[in-house]
DNA sequence: TCGGGTGATTTAACACCGTTAACTGACCAC
DNA sequence: GTGGTCAGTTAACGGTGTTAAATCACCCGA
């Protein structure tokens, strides 16, 4: 009768085995090493096992995607209750982004299809990433009161600056160091939220 | 004899033969449905036959990277003779990417290793980027004459912001009409511009 | 103890991929 | 005719995502 109460959990386990083990793989060798054999090998099971985990690499992709997605929300959120100054709000919520492309590279990558990550699954269908987009633009809102229409433009305008610069400091990272990056990223997050003014 | 002069010419017409089909399926049906053999079908030659004008599929991804950085040239070079005044050339400029991203999509997409398209060969190792790069850099000096390091930071922060915009505006596309996003994008640059004098 | 069923796991296969080696066949010079 | 060169082919290798079929251990009723 244990085995009624272990197998669910193990199943989590093997579940998230899977998912660690790709990110692992992607962190080491880049999105494009891996693939479903390889994860299996690692996790010491058949490559068939992971179809019973997640439908096909897509969605196993997108599910990564999502992860990324919910810590980034967690972390907007504690920024929201950390701060009431909308100005340092949005500011420090940038910082967060920034500092979790840095920390793990191989989510942000998935999360944008960059970097030779690609999940065909639209990015904007993900509940997740809506739910992200909210947040921002609340904040923003909290900021300028504005109509619906002005304050989606707004926050394209932030994410488009923000993963703009992102984007580019990973791709030229051999040629600018990620600290300097980092500084004009810094600058140029905190002229944008000032001009919000 | 003849033979002599036709098969250059001809090996010059299979060569951008490949790059033409290439762009195509890619246009048609994105990168990650370009395959080697599918080049070589559409030409009506067998697969190895490609390899004899591009010694890798990541060559040939290369190849049309560079072209599409040396059209961005020229179109840069004319602006540059057009006006006189900085701040309209960086903002002619400006859209004349937008243009180019708007219309050679599938270039775009392989210059930045966006929407499946994936070549290993580092896009800062490109000679052609640079020199656009240098081309920009200098439209911005003319503009702001202030030291070498200061010119670095202001390109980055401008192909931060321009590509930035571009890249989202794609990836939404769906949710947000292009019109919508050229509009912000308009408006972006010219702020991004006018905020240099 | 036997047989049957069930569920987890594996092997085998399919159609594709990039890439290379070996082969074919046509032409041309001697 | 024979040898050589060159364009182009077929065949193969090891890899990919994915699925169907086979295996194998286990438990349960007869």
């Amino acid at each position: 009768m244990e085995t009624i109460e272990r197998k669910p959990r193990s199943r989590e386990q093997a579940r998230s085995g899977i998912i660690k083990t790709a990110k692992a793989i992607a962190r080491q060798e880049g999105w494009q090493a891996v693939s479903i054999r390889k994860i299996a090998d690692a996790i010491e099971y058949s490559a068939p096992i992971v179809y019973e985990y997640f439908d096909s690499k897509d969605i196993l992709l997108d599910e990564i995607r999502n992860e990324g997605f919910r810590h980034l929300y967690q972390e907007y959120e504690r920024i929201l209750k950390l701060y009431r100054d909308p100005e340092k709000r949005l500011y420090e919520i940038s910082l967060v982004q920034w500092e979790f492309a840095r920390q793990q590279p191989e989510i942000y990558q998935v999360m944008y299809n960059m970097d030779g990550a690609f999940c065909t699954i639209p990015v904007y269908q993900s509940e997740t990433m809506q739910e992200v987009s909210r947040l921002v633009r609340e904040a923003i809102f909290s900021f300028i009161p504005k109509a619906d229409e002005s304050i989606r433009r707004l926050h394209f305008q932030w994410l488009s600056v923000s993963h703009g610069t992102i984007m580019l400091a990973m791709l030229l990272k051999d040629e600018q160091s990620l600290d300097q990056s980092e500084q004009i990223y810094r600058e140029t997050m905190r002229r944008f939220v000032r001009e919000l003014r």
